[in-house]
DNA sequence: TAGGCGACGTAC
DNA sequence: GACGTACGTCGCCTAC
């Protein structure tokens, strides 16, 4: 297909740094790291793009030795100093930075960048695509065509070749390159060439001869004796050097015209990386521009104008008005002010009301100042309002307001909408869900900031109840009617989104309420079983610290990865792997290599690990009175669907060391009643074969076989029942490792094997499961053209434009469909369990979710029944093209459920 | 001293 | 660095 009009802009990055660095010889960040590099490229890039505004552009850089050119000639760029240290720990930088910038970035390992931008500018050239290339060196010039031209920079000038001021500039046309450089040679990438033969000799040699092989041919006629015995004595190095000078047109590349468009800068992140460098002129560009970028023009109106009708209702004559007036309304927005931001202590200081037509009112009930409204005459007349269940609520992050409400003797029911819920499912990568920022973003209204009412800082911040109360009525019923007015315009989005609508209204919402019953609920801990856990784990810790300072012969904090990389590396000599990094698998990697040090560290870590995030923290957040703990359910977090859960983090209790799973023995069902766990085998396996209809993958579900013993039958191609443990391990991983994008590299290294064996097990893998590969082009196909992907309820995961097919955008891209459809299973079966207690009018009641699990607690007498239901209910949740299995235990704790 | 951030480690 | 999604703790550093 021919493109016109496009032009494609290639930067040899490598190069570019290697001049900054050594042109920019002092320049430090404040951490007084090296910066010249970095610098230099990032003026370089921008000038580039202002210059000559490319539609698509790509940095490429060397990576690794050129494998091909060093096969064929040993010595080739052999005799080049090593690159310095300061510059190589610029380039990570380089790419974070490049990247940021919306530009692609290119490298292979062991090719050069020069075949790189050969191969490109050899395809763009073939559709017709102006080509600029930007490299210093002289062996590009060979790409230079009627569609591609070389630019170069000396000091200030900017020279661009086209093939006429190649011709004009050394005596040979672009085409005759390879062919000069092999006569004369390049002293900066040891090409040897012909011993005497310079720029004008070759250029001369070529103009008589027109290439190589022919003035090799005819050596014999030429008349200076030392030329003509060099030219035969040399022929073959001759010939050797034109190969290594020639440029390789055909790597092979996974990379389209398209993938080269660049995007939107990051200048958020870019802001903070130039600041960290201490790049002045840079960090405030890139300020500005993301305030440009965040705020169309809002213009400098006031906040609040005629168009709003705020009203302050402090006797209840006006709160029976206003209560007639919204009972005639469908629905309409509620916000609370209140002392504190955590529902279960805050006091509530007044109600703010509020509709889309612009018409908010404040309901003061316990302000230090002014006039209030008895709690208990709100209770009276309002009261029955938020009861009837026929006028709809809405709020933004409608749990807090139910539970402040509720606890005020002001129970809701009819909750319609939640704007934080809906904006995060419309739109799961938003930037922020305040309602100040959403409003600002949807509607394009700047609204009052509480820290106008109640101060900035933390430290001296006063409550909301020591606001006059007309302040607060103008701050207040702003937040309901914006709440109400917000609602409407991302309701409208919803329109055209059919499923999504749907999903939100029957199991976003419902879930929503489900989950703060949930919290409320909460599930009972047992502190003496921490306590005295932690005890032993402490005595554990201090043994192995004693070892640990033995073995060091000195003191010092092992969770200092700073103060432990110190010793490791520079006292006791370790060769430093990557960076200094001391994280546990490089630990594994020491401790093999017989360094007792490594082994005792990770023991170490594991166990203060223990101690301070589970044991010592979670005794600490057993409320008093009930005996349990109520954690945070967060269903806005997660760019994929999933619930988060906070404060404690429940999601992460350990189960799979034998020591770490003994903290689940501390959650205990409550007297007289059982836990009943319910969790879904292998489901992410199971969307994956549902959504990539391959047939082998989906017959070892059918046929309701062991997945991970299935695969390792057909990778290693063994019969099923001569599939050892081994086997079945290195399955398991390939299988998980897939949904995560997982490269050949990873897999090794996850393995402890090599990267070709690695390589062979996916190979066969995509082999066995071709279905697979298609699926996940399919799937970067939507992530590239839409900027999102569809779970299997139809709704939207918004993901970053994958770059490359398998950088970290595409494989967040192929796992977002996967780990969304997942969620929606079992958010669809939370809502349907619920739906069955009820209707069964069952004490049960879900106390914990993670992720492909549910578990309940029941009384004793009710197990029967929850067991008879659970099951079907969760494998019928959502149907797909293969069977899905849940497992269903019961137990006296959590522990007991493993 | 409070708070932000990176490194690390736990879960699915 | 090389596997996606989360959250909490610690050490370390900076701003106050």
């Amino acid at each position: 297909m021919s493109q016109p009009n496009k032009s494609l802009l290639l930067i040899d990055g490598t190069a570019v740094a290697y001049q900054a660095f050594f042109a920019i010889k002092n320049l430090t960040s404040p951490e007084g790291r090296p910066t010249g590099a970095i610098y230099g490229f990032y003026q370089t890039l921008q000038s580039l793009r202002e210059e000559f505004q490319p539609d698509c552009l790509a940095v490429v850089l060397d990576r690794g030795e050129p494998v091909e050119r060093t096969e064929a000639y040993k010595e080739y760029k052999a005799d080049r100093p090593p690159t310095p240290t300061e510059l190589l720990e610029q380039f990570p930088t380089i790419e974070e930075i490049t990247t940021l910038m919306g530009v692609s970035v290119l490298s292979i390992e062991g090719v050069e960048a020069d075949d790189i931008m050969g191969t490109l500018a050899e395809r763009a050239g073939a559709d017709g695509v102006q080509t600029l290339i930007f490299s210093p060196d002289k062996d590009m010039l060979q790409m230079v065509n009627g569609n591609t031209r070389v630019i170069r920079r000396h000091g200030q000038n900017t020279k661009i070749y086209d093939p006429d001021a190649v011709v004009e500039k050394y005596g040979c046309g672009p085409e005759q390159f390879p062919d000069f450089l092999g006569l004369m040679g390049d002293k900066v990438d040891s090409i040897p060439g012909v011993p005497g033969v310079g720029e004008k000799t070759a250029a001369s040699l070529l103009q008589k001869y027109g290439d190589l092989e022919s003035i090799l041919s005819h050596a014999s006629e030429i008349s200076k004796p030392k030329l003509r015995q060099n030219l035969t004595e040399f022929a073959d190095q001759a010939r050797l050097s034109k190969e290594l000078a020639t440029i390789n047109r055909a790597v092979d590349l996974d990379v389209e015209l398209k993938d080269l468009a660049p995007v939107e800068p990051d200048w958020s992140k870019a802001f903070t990386i130039f600041k960290k460098l201490g790049f002045r002129t840079a960090s405030e560009q890139a300020q500005k521009n993301l305030n440009g970028q965040a705020s169309f023009d809002w213009g400098e109106e006031e906040p609040q104008s005629e168009e709003f009708d705020y009203q302050l209702v402090t006797d209840e004559k006006a709160l029976k008005a206003l209560v007639k007036e919204l009972s005639s309304l469908p629905r309409f927005g509620i916000d609370t002010e209140t002392t504190d931001v955590d529902p279960f202590v805050a006091k509530l200081v007044g109600i703010c009301l509020g509709t889309s037509e612009g018409k908010g009112w404040y309901i003061p009930v316990s302000h230090r100042t002014g006039t209030n409204l008895d709690l208990s005459a709100v209770q009276k007349t309002l009261g029955p309002l938020l009861e009837n269940e026929k006028v709809g609520k809405l709020a933004h992050h409608l749990k807090y307001d139910d539970r402040i409400l509720r606890r005020h003797g002001l129970p809701v029911r009819g909750w319609e909408g939640d704007t934080m819920v809906l904006a995060h499912l419309l739109h799961s990568q938003e930037e922020s869900l305040k309602l100040d920022d959403l409003v600002k973003k949807y509607l394009g209204r700047k609204m009052i900031p509480i820290k106008d009412l109640i101060g900035e800082k933390k430290s001296d911040q006063i409550t909301f109840d020591h606001v006059d109360p007309e302040t607060a009525m103008k701050y207040g019923a702003e937040d309901a009617e914006a709440t109400a007015t917000l609602y409407d315009k991302l309701e409208s989005e919803l329109k055209d989104l059919e499923e999504v609508g749907k999903w939100y209204r029957e199991i976003e919402m419902p879930l929503t309420l489900l989950i703060e019953e949930m919290e409320d609920k909460g599930v009972q801990v047992d502190p003496n079983i921490l306590k005295k856990q932690s005890k032993e784990v402490q005595g554990l810790i201090d043994a192995a610290r004693k070892e640990l300072f033995e073995l060091a012969g000195r003191e010092f904090n092992p969770n200092s990865p700073k103060q432990l990389a110190t010793l490791l590396f520079d006292e006791r000599g370790v060769p430093e792997t990557r960076n200094r990094t001391t994280k546990q698998e490089v630990l594994e990697d020491l401790a093999r290599s017989g360094e007792p040090l490594a082994e005792k560290v990770i023991e170490y870590r594991q166990l203060t690990k223990l101690k301070s995030t589970y044991l010592d923290a979670l005794p600490d957040l057993i409320k008093e009175g009930d005996e349990r703990v109520h954690t945070s359910y967060n269903t806005t977090v997660a760019n994929t669907g999933r619930i988060s859960s906070s404060n404690p983090n429940l999601q992460n209790i350990p189960v799979r060391s034998d020591l770490g799973r003994r903290v689940r023995e501390a959650f205990v069902a409550a007297e007289g009643r059982r836990f009943i766990a319910a969790d879904y085998s292998q489901i992410e396996l199971r969307v994956l074969a549902h959504y990539s209809k391959d047939p082998g993958f989906q017959k070892a579900f059918q046929e309701g076989l062991d997945i991970h013993a299935f695969t390792a039958s057909e990778i290693f191609d063994v019969p099923a029942d001569q599939v050892d443990k081994d086997m079945r391990r290195k399955a398991k991983e390939i299988n998980f490792g897939l949904n995560y994008g997982m490269s050949s590299f990873g897999l090794a290294s996850r393995l402890n094997i090599s990267r070709g064996e690695a390589r062979d097990y996916m190979d066969r893998y995509f082999e066995r499961y071709p279905k697979i590969k298609s699926y996940f082009d399919d799937t970067l196909e939507a992530a590239e053209r839409d900027g999102y992907v569809t779970t299997i309820v139809g709704r939207r995961v918004e993901v970053p434009r994958p770059r490359s097919r398998t950088g970290r955008e595409a494989r967040a891209a192929i796992n977002a469909p996967i780990q969304g459809s997942a969620s929606d299973i079992l958010k669809k079966a939370m809502v349907d369990v619920r739906r069955q207690i009820s209707e069964r009018d069952l004490e049960a009641a879900m106390v914990l979710t993670v992720h492909d699990e549910i578990i309940l607690e029941a009384p004793e007498d009710e197990l029967e029944e929850v067991r008879d239901f659970l099951e079907p209910t969760m494998t019928g949740a959502i149907e797909l093209d293969v069977p899905i299995e849940v497992d269903v235990r019961v137990g006296r704790s959590w522990a007991e459920l493993g």
